[in-house]
DNA sequence: ATGAGGTCTTAAGATACCTTAATTGTTTTC
DNA sequence: GAAAACAATTAAGGTATCTTAAGACCTCAT
């Protein structure tokens, strides 16, 4: 198990090695080739993802066919359906890589496990959460406050590892406009 | 102090009498009348409130002086400018009551000495955290992949409380429309 | 009670963003 | 390494939503 999951989690809460050993036998390594779909929408949701390379994709489809992107995850991001995950629903959104990826799985039953085992977790999700939904809130309030060209470009100053990593069609169905809108768009400053 | 807010906490975690006591010595109750300001933005976000009964909103002011509704909280529901609470920023959004509401506030230093000496309330507040994560990115895909009309129907269904509340206008700030363009959708069935 | 200010609605004209379509360049696949 | 598929761009016409304005209705403070 290369440490890079082991540092992301030291960076909130601390480990004895014992309890970093345990960790690593919850967790289960996969290389993925690129545009693999690790999850589909309908089945349940068993695993939380941590990516070690690469880049993933969450979406969602909707009625009429179109693909809305929920999140990007790069390295050093966790990504999963977490309603579905933590509730046990079917899956809402789909779930692929855009390369080739490498990723750290903890099943459901082992995220209970874990919390259980060692309540320090309960911290560290604790947290992860916290920042997932800040993250959030503010892209709601970038949603209902800014243009497209502004989101755009708020976008790209925030995550320029994404952008190097990702298409403009994605981008796109990220902030929620046609990818021909996009191309009109005056290119941000970098 | 009421016990509403130990039975809202109680449907996630067991406390004890001792550690209900420490927590009601940590929180205190305010009773605030209508359209009083809790939180204005650049302020320093001291607390986290709980709404015992009544109802409040958070909203942002963007530079041409829209305001967008980021979230509203009635009974049982608790409401922050969560960023700035946790990282010690200045606030971005104003909070302010609706009508008459009874609170009761937790302070920043006082919520790190509840996580530091009845550990549960870690665990109590991942799970406020994962909820409303969760939450925000239900409503991110709705505003990605419904329309306005879409959007308003499904408020309706999800928070008839909060619509018999608030007023309309506050309703279309909350979905990202104008009050003139809401009023031109179709009515749900209620 | 009266007036002042806020909410809600309707309507006309404006605009941000979408749809469709065609072209070119790039990537994937056999 | 050719063919097929996909991404990116440009442009023309269309639509969802906004802006402004005005009138009717509330609500609340004097």
């Amino acid at each position: 198990m290369p440490d890079s999951i082991l540092k992301n989690i030291a960076k909130h809460i601390h480990l004895s090695e014992e309890e970093a050993a345990l960790f690593s036998t919850l967790a289960s390594v996969k290389t993925l080739p690129k545009k693999t779909l690790l999850l589909q929408a309908g089945q349940e949701c068993r695993h939380l993802s941590y990516v070690h390379s690469g880049a993933l994709r969450s979406f969602y489809i909707d009625k009429d066919g179109k693909e809305s992107t929920i999140m990007f995850a790069v390295a050093d991001w966790w990504i999963t359906d977490m309603y579905c995950y933590l509730n046990r629903k079917p899956a809402m959104t789909h779930i692929e890589t855009i390369e080739e990826s490498m990723i750290f799985q903890i099943s459901r039953s082992n995220f209970d496990h874990l919390l259980e085992t060692i309540p320090k977790f309960e911290r560290f999700f604790r947290i992860l959460m916290q920042n997932a939904y800040t993250r959030e809130q503010l892209r709601v309030m970038e949603n209902l406050s800014l243009t497209a060209e502004e989101r755009y470009h708020s976008f790209v100053q925030k995550y320029p590892q994404i952008v190097r990593q990702v298409t403009k069609k994605q981008i796109a169905s990220y902030l929620g406009i046609t990818p021909e809108f996009l191309s009109t768009l005056k290119k941000p400053e970098i």
